[in-house]
DNA sequence: TTCCTGACGCTCG
DNA sequence: GCGAGCGCCAGGA
């Protein structure tokens, strides 16, 4: 478990992202299939409840975008938010679907 | 080092 | 209920 967080976050490291984005996409990928969660909540985990803008940052610069779930991130008021993956928003609101996020 | 932007959040009109 | 404005933090030029 560990070793496999600290291997990605090393990949991670490589891909040019720093500390706290990487702690942003170490934590999206924990999120259980079929969950949601609010930017604001993820930025809470990652240590900085009030850097939700730059949570959205982190997950637009997201390498692995099929191994992290960044699409299971959605806004506080419900909106799913953007999505800069294949498919876009439409796409991630179709997945949110299918996994019965919704 | 300073300024600008951004996959957001909340309040106000 | 809806739209506009201000505030928040991190990263890049």
């Amino acid at each position: 478990m560990s070793n496999m967080r600290s291997g990605m976050s090393r990949k991670l490291e490589e891909k040019g992202l720093t500390g706290f984005q990487i702690r942003v996409l170490l934590n999206t990928m924990k999120i259980p299939k079929g969950r949601t969660v609010t930017y604001k909540q993820l930025a809470s985990m990652s240590g900085r409840p009030k850097a939700y803008r730059a949570v959205g940052t982190a997950l637009k610069k997201n390498p692995f975008a099929p191994r992290i779930p960044c699409h299971r991130v959605v806004r506080s008021d419900g909106t799913p938010g953007n999505y800069s993956a294949r498919g876009g928003t439409r796409r991630k609101v179709k997945m949110l679907k299918s996994e019965g996020a919704i």
